[in-house]
DNA sequence: CCCTGATTCGC
DNA sequence: GCGAATCAGG
C-alpha cells in the first residue's frame, strides 16, 4: 500500500486524537501496526508520552467525574446518567439507562462504570472486544463499544447484561 | 497472553 | 522511505 497524502493525513489525524497504531492500521487498511509507528517516526510526528502499554487510548478514557455518587441502599433500581466524550471536534452526549442489579454491599462509590466506547470500527474488532454497535449504521460515525469483553464474550460486562434482560420486557436503553 | 510504542536494519 | 522483526514495557 501507498502513503498518499490521504493517507497520511488521516494518519496524522488519528494518530493526534490518541488512537493506538493498531486502531490506525486497521482503520487505513493494508498497513500493520508497525508500518503505522514507523512512518509516525519518518513523519516526526510527536509520539506517545509514557512509552510501554497504556496508551492514550485506554488513558484518554476518562470519564467526566459526575456528582452523582452511589446512591447507597437504592437496591435495584434505574438510574439515569449523561456521558459526554468528546471525538474530535465532535462532543457527544447520550444518555444512559442503567438497571443495577448489582449488590449494593459492593457499591461503594461511584462503581457503576459509564461504559465508555472506544469508536472500533467494523475491522478492528476482535476475538475479545465488545460488538455492541453504537448509532446508525447507515450513517459514517456508526462505531462499536469496543471495550474489553470477558473470555471470548460479544459483549464487555456492561453491554452483556444490556443484552441479557430475564425478563423479555421492561428496560429500554439506548 | 493480551496489548502498547520504540528501534533497528535489510530491502 | 518502508515496515517486519525485535525489543521493552503494562
Amino acid at each position: 500500500m501507498n502513503w498518499t497524502d490521504e493517507r497520511v493525513e488521516k494518519l496524522k489525524k488519528l494518530w493526534s486524537e490518541g488512537l493506538s497504531a493498531s486502531q490506525i492500521a486497521a482503520q487505513l487498511g493494508g498497513v500493520s501496526r508497525n508500518a503505522v509507528i514507523g512512518k509516525v517516526h519518518r513523519l516526526c510526528l510527536p509520539g506517545r508520552a509514557k512509552a510501554g502499554g497504556s496508551t492514550a487510548a485506554t488513558t484518554r478514557a476518562k470519564r467526566p467525574a459526575t456528582s452523582a455518587p452511589r446512591a447507597p441502599n437504592y437496591a435495584s433500581r434505574m438510574t439515569t446518567r449523561t456521558v459526554t466524550r468528546t471525538a474530535g471536534a465532535t462532543v457527544m452526549k447520550e444518555e444512559v439507562e442503567i438497571d443495577v442489579i448489582e449488590d449494593q454491599e459492593t457499591a461503594p462509590v461511584g462503581n457503576v462504570v459509564v461504559p465508555m466506547s472506544r469508536r472500533l470500527v467494523l475491522t478492528e474488532l476482535t476475538d475479545r472486544t465488545c460488538k455492541w454497535p453504537i448509532g446508525d449504521p447507515m450513517k459514517d460515525e456508526f462505531h462499536f463499544c469496543g471495550n474489553d469483553s470477558p473470555d471470548t464474550s460479544p459483549y464487555c460486562t456492561f453491554h452483556a447484561k444490556l443484552a441479557y434482560q430475564p425478563s423479555g420486557e421492561r428496560r429500554r436503553a439506548r
